[in-house]
Formats: C-alpha cells, sequence, structure tokens
RNA sequence: GGGUCGCUAGCUCAAUGGUAGAGCUGCGGACUUUUAAUCCGUAGGUUCGGGGUUCGAGCCCCCGGCGACCCA
C-alpha cells in the first residue's frame, strides 16, 4: 500500500483522523495485549448460557448466594461503576440478559482496575463467578475473574434512542444486536417459512431445486438481471420465475412440487418491491385455480398460527388484520365495472379502455395490450377498497400466457390474485397444458418483446417440447414470502429483509 | 418517471443569512448494590460532496450523492 521510505514513525497514521471513541477503543485494545490479556480470545471456558442461568434461578429471593459457580459470555450493553463494585449487564446473542458483578472483595485490585479501564459497552465478555442475587433482587453473576471475549473498536448506537431506519438497514448486525424487534424479524421469517415447508410437505408436496440461471427468463413478465456464463461463452438470466421449470417436472410425473427461493427482478425498489425476493410456487397435478385458492389460504393461515399462534394479527400502527374463515372472492372485471359505473369486459373496446386511463391519468404505454390497461383500472379504482385478504378472480387473456382460458367465461383466465391490505401477495392458476394454445401465446409474447415490451416472455422451445409429451392438467400458485411477512408484521419489505440490496455509501 | 421532505458530534436531534448547540455516548475524578445510576469536571464538527450568490452560508441558488414519503 505505502511505500517503504521513511520509517514507521514518520509515516502519517491513518488512525489519527478516526473519531475519538474509535481511536480510545484501539488504544484499549493494545492495552489488553500490553497487560497480557487477548483481546479476541478463543477457547473460553464458557459452562452454561445465560438463558439456562435465568431458567435455573426463576424465583430467588433478594441476596441470595446459591453456590453455582458458572463462566459466560456476553456483549456489554449497560455499564455501571460504583467506584469498588461494577455492574454490567450482559446480553446474550438470543436476547437475554444477565448482570455481571465486579467487587474489590471478589476480583482484586489489578481485575477491577482493568475493567474499569478497558471494557466498554459492546464488548463481549467472559465472566466467571457465582450465581447470586444483588440486594435489589437482580439475578447476578458476582464475578471473580473475567476475560475480554472481544473488544469493540466502534461504539454501539445509543440504546433508548431509535436508530434509524438507514442505519438499521444498511448495519444490520448492530440493528439485530440492540433492537430486540430485528431478531424477532428474522425468527418470523424461519417460522413462517418452516410452517409453509411442514404443511406442502404433509400433503404430499416434494421441494425441489430448479435453475437460478436459465438461458431462457420465462414464466412471469419483468426485466430480467443479465449475466455471463464464460464457460459455455452465453449470457444467462437471472430467473424471474421457477415456474417454467417446476411445470417440466411436474409433467414428468413430480405431481406435487414446490420451491421456496430466490427470484430477481432488474426493477424499481420500494415498500414493496425489492430487486430479489423469495417466492414460493407450488404446483399440483389434477388441481385447479379453485383448490390452489384454498390451499394459498390454509398455507397462510397455518404460517400466522406458526409464528403468531393467532388469525389475528396486530401490526405497529395498532391496525388488526384478521386472517380467520374463508376469504373473499370478487370478480377482476365485476368489480371494476362497479367501482366506476360501467360495465367492463373483456370486449369492452380499446378506445374506451384508452379513455378511462387518460381520464384518470393513468399513464400506459403504447405496447399495453387491453388486459394491462383493465389490470390498471382496476388497481387504480379497486384495490385501495379491500380491507382483509380477497381473492380477485379471472384476469385478461392477454396478460396471462400461462394460464388456461376459462372454463365458462370467454376472454379470461383461470388465474387469480391474492391482495392483502393493498399490496398483491400471491398469484395462482389453473395452468394452461394445451401445448398449441401455449405455442401461440408464446409467440404473442415474443411479439411483444420484439416490438420492445421488456418484461415481454420469449419463446421457450424447450418448455414447449415438455409440454407436447403431455402435461396433466394442475393448479399452481406463487406466493412472495416477502409479502407475506409483510402482511403478518405490518412492515416494509426492507424490514423482512436482513441485508436487503441498498446502493453503496459514497465514502469509506 | 414526477413531486415533497431529509442528510449537522459516535447515536438521536436543535440552531431569523451573523461565535454550530443539547441529551445520551466518550474522557478525567468521587462512590461496594447500580438498573437509561448519581454527582463534579471535560473533550468531541470537512454541517453528505462540488460550485455559486453574499461583507458573511448549516440555512439562499445550481449540479451531484444517499434516504424517506406521496403521486402516476
Amino acid at each position: 500500500m505505502s511505500e517503504e521510505t521513511g520509517g514507521p514513525e514518520l509515516q502519517p497514521d491513518p488512525e489519527d483522523d478516526l473519531p475519538e471513541q474509535m481511536r480510545i477503543r484501539r488504544e484499549k485494545r493494545e492495552q489488553l495485549a500490553a497487560q497480557g490479556m487477548e483481546p479476541y480470545a478463543i477457547g473460553l471456558p464458557i459452562t452454561t448460557t445465560i438463558a439456562a442461568i435465568r431458567a435455573a434461578h426463576p424465583d430467588l429471593p433478594i441476596d441470595t448466594a446459591t453456590g453455582d459457580r458458572v463462566g459466560i459470555a456476553g456483549r456489554v450493553i449497560f455499564s455501571r461503576n460504583t467506584g469498588k463494585l461494577c455492574f454490567a449487564t450482559l446480553r446474550a446473542g438470543e436476547g437475554t440478559e444477565i448482570q455481571a458483578m465486579l467487587s474489590l472483595a471478589n476480583v482484586g485490585e489489578e481485575q477491577l482496575a482493568a475493567w474499569k479501564d478497558l471494557v466498554d459497552i459492546g464488548d463481549h465478555v467472559f465472566v466467571a463467578g457465582e450465581v447470586i442475587t444483588s440486594k435489589r433482587g437482580e439475578l447476578s453473576v458476582l464475578a471473580d475473574e473475567w476475560r475480554m471475549a472481544a473488544k469493540a473498536l466502534r461504539p454501539l448506537p445509543v440504546a433508548h434512542k431509535p436508530l434509524s431506519e438507514e442505519t438499521r438497514v444498511r448495519m444490520r448486525y448492530v440493528d439485530l444486536g440492540v433492537r430486540p424487534g430485528a431478531q424477532q424479524m428474522a425468527r418470523t421469517r424461519v417460522a413462517v417459512v418452516a410452517s409453509i415447508r411442514q404443511s406442502l410437505s404433509s400433503r404430499g408436496y416434494l421441494e425441489i431445486e430448479t435453475p437460478m440461471l436459465q438461458t431462457l427468463h420465462g414464466g412471469a413478465t419483468a426485466r430480467p438481471f443479465v449475466t455471463h456464463s464464460n464457460a459455455f461463452d452465453i449470457d444467462v438470466f437471472l430467473r424471474i420465475a421457477p415456474e417454467l421449470f417446476l411445470k417440466r417436472a411436474v409433467a414428468g410425473g413430480l405431481e406435487r412440487v414446490f420451491e421456496v427461493n430466490r427470484n430477481f427482478r432488474n426493477e424499481g425498489a420500494d415498500r414493496t418491491h425489492s430487486p430479489e425476493f423469495t417466492m414460493l410456487e407450488f404446483y399440483q397435478a389434477y388441481a385447479d385455480y379453485q383448490d390452489i385458492a384454498t390451499l394459498t389460504r390454509e398455507l397462510i393461515q397455518e404460517a400466522a398460527l406458526a409464528a403468531f399462534g393467532s388469525l389475528t394479527v396486530t401490526h405497529p400502527d395498532g391496525t388488526e388484520l384478521d386472517l380467520s374463515g374463508v376469504w373473499p372472492q370478487v370478480g377482476l372485471y365485476e368489480s371494476l365495472s362497479e367501482a366506476i359505473g360501467e360495465t367492463i369486459t373483456p370486449a369492452t373496446e380499446r378506445s374506451r379502455l384508452l379513455e378511462l386511463c387518460e381520464r384518470d391519468g393513468i399513464d400506459v404505454a403504447p405496447t399495453a395490450v387491453n388486459g394491462k390497461l383493465v389490470e390498471e383500472l382496476f388497481e387504480h379504482h379497486v384495490i385501495s377498497g379491500f380491507t382483509g385478504p380477497t381473492f380477485v378472480m379471472d384476469y385478461p387473456v392477454d396478460t396471462s400466457p400461462l394460464v388456461r382460458g376459462h372454463r365458462t367465461k370467454p376472454g379470461v383466465v383461470e388465474k387469480w390474485d391474492l391482495y392483502v391490505n393493498g399490496a398483491e401477495t400471491g398469484t395462482g392458476y389453473s395452468e394452461l397444458i394445451d401445448p398449441v394454445i401455449q405455442r401461440e401465446r408464446l409467440i404473442e409474447q415474443a411479439s411483444l418483446a420484439d416490438r420492445g415490451d421488456a418484461e415481454a416472455m420469449h419463446l421457450d422451445e424447450d418448455f414447449l417440447r415438455a409440454m407436447e409429451h403431455g402435461m396433466p392438467p394442475m393448479g399452481g400458485a406463487g406466493v412472495g414470502i416477502d409479502r407475506v411477512l409483510m402482511l403478518l408484521t405490518g412492515q416494509g419489505i426492507r424490514e423482512t429483509i436482513l441485508f436487503p440490496l441498498v446502493k453503496p455509501e459514497q465514502r469509506q
């Protein structure tokens, strides 16, 4: 890095510019080593956990000595010094806390002085001693020995002021340590995903893994991320959906399959969208979109029970969301017609749809198909009226190239979208399995792509070949796991994702 | 894509165009029972970056960066 000219004492010390608090902590790290203490210890003689101590001594009376000697580690989150007696609150990773007490009588002058000089909030420390309760009744470890486990060189943020949202997202490692809700979200996600896996597994579904690197992007209309395979010297796409591969699996006889994994869409990021997000997709041979709607509802209800023990969840803003019972279904065209006081059907003239969009100031791309116009109008007029979970039924054909035509209604397909609190949470189909119609639909999509629609699908001959070999009738759905977390917790997508993509900071 | 708001000490935030402050944190000191300890003392700043207007800019103008919210 720097040139070897001149001795080290002539080099400007890069740490001279550090904020005072960071400089001091670096000095303390040096002092630990100088006093023969390892600032980053390994092999500490830990005998138990903070949680186990709390569980073993739930109701000790005030000022009690147990005779129970333990060695524990934890992060210092509070520190109080009353002279010849120091208190520190140690927090385990999972959030349980216990008090450590270091007295002159028990650790001696040297160790007490080292503690006072060298331990800061944020440090991980090891403490060994007897489990007692203090004169105020606080369960404590009365130390006869302490060691540094890991010296923190940056100060922890002030514990009693919430971190700004940006800091929470950018420094999740700090957020997790200081805000119990951050860990709760991570644990809720695990509970939800585990529940969904269990629910599907118990219904005979196989969890399979399909490609994330795809030579054609398909299964949804979205802009993909593009990367390059050096080995094959071809561009490949990060998948926008696993749908076409899951259907291939069903075609091969894996009649109930699902996948929970990441999708990537090269589009905007906001409160409800993340460039990478976790999608559940599941497909079941001989099911239709009503069967799949029922299963989707059950998956979410079972997940709510697993994560919160209730079908009614309360959000931080106080609103309650009731997920119980059977969820209502409303027709897309019917609800739109009612909302604008004019009958809209798949046969409504394009010119009229354009007029209606114009009237409402809805910007539509020139390439937008009629169905897209209807969906835009629907989103503009109807969605905000939904409160609880609602299935919107029967979508336009031209925006749904992978869905089979409705068995009785002309011009629409057997597709639903699930809306909860105004956010699209999932979609389900009676899948199109007629390879001739599928080819026509995909050719139409390909022509849209040729005309500049970057979201349109491309012709996937291998997928068609699979269908031509015979694909059983099936229903399938995609459910956004992050969206499910959002509806259960009432928080934005960036809080449901542990480490969401953020723009790099300019400096450092 | 458009609009509005924000970015100031380690953290959370103040500051009519006129000497950049507070709380917590830190540092020094006192205290053997504290719970966001208390008390005394004290340090800490490229006000996101660049340019402009002005005698003078954290504040006004322009460009850029990052973020939040609203809209289409």
